[in-house]
DNA sequence: CGCTGGTTTGACATATGTCAACAGCCGTGG
DNA sequence: CCACGGCTGTTGACATATGTCAAACCAGCG
C-alpha cells in the first residue's frame, strides 16, 4: 500500500493565527491569561492546527518549544514502559493542556498523539513565560488543570491498574473518558485499551465482547454505549 | 495485648514553631515562599510536626485547611481503589510536599500516612495563600514540585503497574526510592510493596526471596541492599 | 517463655498471556 | 465493478503466571 497517500489524510492543517479573545474554550483556556495586548489585538504568533487521527504532536525526548492547548478532539499521552511497550498514562481533551514541562526549559517527557481529530492552539513557551511576567502567575485556572493533570494519573492507577482486567475494562466504559451522566463514551481500539489497562489486547477484546452479548453494551458508529447501572457492580471486581 | 502502650510509641509530637529561614531543606522548600516578614522575624503558625510510624497526617476526604511539607521520613500517599483495596499512588520524601490541593479549596483526596518516623511542617493554607499573595506566586519551587508529582504518578503507571510480577518488583527496587547510584532503599512491608505494584503480597514475598536467594539481593536493618548490574537484566521483563 | 505480627512456603484453581487461525471491513487497484 | 490485500477485531487452544487459602516459620517483645 501506499503509504504517502494514506499519510495525507492525516495531515497537520494550519488555521491561522489564533484569536484568543474569542476562544471557544472561553474563560477555561490558559490563554486568558496572557497579557491584553497580545489577546486582543495584535498577532500573536499562536498557531492554531488541526491533525489528523493517529498524528504526533511531539515525541518523548524531543526539545520542547511549545506548549498545547486541546480545544476538541481526543489525545493519548504515552511513554515507554518498564517492560518495553508503550503505555498510556493519559487522555486528553478539551480545556486541557500538553506539554506544561515545556515552561520548565526540559524536553518533552511524553509522546503525544491524536486518537481522532484535533484542534489545538500551539503557544510557544516564550509568549506563555513573557505573558506570566517574571514571578510567572499561577492563576486558578493553571492551579485547576494542575490537579486535574494529577486527578487523571491517579485515576488510571486506582481505577484503570487495579484489580481483575474485566473490572479494569468496565471502569474505563464508567469512568475515563465518559462523564457521570453520559452513557457512552469513545470507542477506542482494543490497541490502545490494551495500552492503557496493561492488559493483553485479545483479553480486553474478549471482555468487550461478552460485555455486548450480555447486552450491557453497543458499539456504534465508533462509540460505547452502555447500560451504567448494569456495569456498576462489575465495576467493583 | 493493650493497643494504647503501642500507640503511644507512634504519637504526633510538637517540635516547636517553625523557623523557616532556617529551614534545613534551604532553597528547597516552599516556605522561602512566604513573605520575609513572617519568616524572618514574628512567628508564623507553622507548626513542626514529628509523626512515629503508621500515622495518618489526614484521610481522603478530610476537610483540608493545612499543607505539609516533608522536612525528613518517608509517607505513601493512598487512595481507595476501584476494586475495593487501598492502593499507593505516591511515595513523599524529604522535600515533597502533601496535601497542595488544599490551596483550591476542596477536601483532600488522598490518604496520607508515615512509612517511618517523619518530620513535617505543617503549613496553615490562609499563610500560604497570604504570602503567595492574591496572585499566587508560580515560583519555579512550586513548579519543579508539580513537574516532579506528575513524574512519579507516572513512573507508578509505567515501571510499577506494568508488565510481570518480578519485573515490577525489580524496578521497584531499581526506580522508586533509591537514587540512580544509591543501590539501597527502605524495605517496606510486602503488603505496602503489593499496594503499589498491584501484585499479590504474597507473589512480591517469593520474588523477593527468590532474589535474595540469587544473592542479588540482602535485607539488612530494615533496608534493602541490592546489586544494581546483577538486576537490570530482570526488570525488563 | 509464650504471644503476636509479619514473612515465607506449599498446594491448588484459575485468570491471563501467548500463539495462531479466522472473520469482517475498507480501501486499493485491476 | 469486483477481487484482492491489509488491518482490526474475535475466537480457540494451551501453557503458565498469579491469586487464594492455609500452614509453617521467625523475630521481637511483653
Amino acid at each position: 500500500m501506499d503509504t504517502v497517500i494514506k499519510a495525507r489524510k492525516r495531515l497537520v492543517d494550519w488555521l491561522g493565527q489564533a484569536d484568543c479573545s474569542a476562544c471557544a474554550l472561553g474563560g477555561e483556556a490558559v490563554c486568558q491569561d496572557l497579557p491584553r495586548a497580545r489577546r486582543d489585538g495584535a498577532p500573536a504568533p499562536i498557531d492554531q492546527l488541526t491533525y489528523g487521527a493517529h498524528m504526533a504532536l511531539y515525541s518523548e525526548g524531543d526539545a520542547a518549544p511549545y506548549v498545547f492547548a486541546v480545544r476538541d478532539g481526543l489525545l493519548k499521552m504515552t511513554q515507554l514502559a518498564g517492560n518495553g511497550t508503550r503505555r498510556i498514562v493519559r487522555f486528553l481533551q478539551a480545556g486541557q493542556m500538553a506539554g506544561l514541562e515545556a515552561l520548565g526549559g526540559g524536553p518533552y517527557r511524553h509522546t503525544v498523539e491524536t486518537i481522532r481529530p484535533t484542534l489545538v492552539c500551539r503557544i510557544p513557551v516564550a509568549v506563555l513565560k513573557e505573558g506570566a511576567g517574571n514571578g510567572m502567575a499561577l492563576s486558578p485556572r493553571l492551579f485547576q488543570l494542575w490537579l486535574r493533570s494529577l486527578d487523571d494519573a491517579d485515576k488510571i492507577i486506582r481505577q484503570l491498574s487495579t484489580g481483575a482486567s474485566p473490572g479494569r475494562v468496565v471502569r474505563f466504559l464508567l469512568y475515563a473518558l465518559s462523564g457521570p451522566d453520559d452513557d457512552s463514551c469513545v470507542a477506542l481500539s482494543r490497541e490502545d485499551m490494551s495500552a492503557v489497562l496493561s492488559v493483553a489486547m485479545e483479553t480486553v477484546s474478549r471482555t468487550i465482547a461478552d460485555l455486548k452479548r450480555q447486552g450491557l453494551l453497543r458499539e456504534v458508529n465508533g462509540r460505547f454505549h452502555f447500560n451504567r447501572a448494569g456495569l456498576l457492580p462489575l465495576a467493583a471486581e
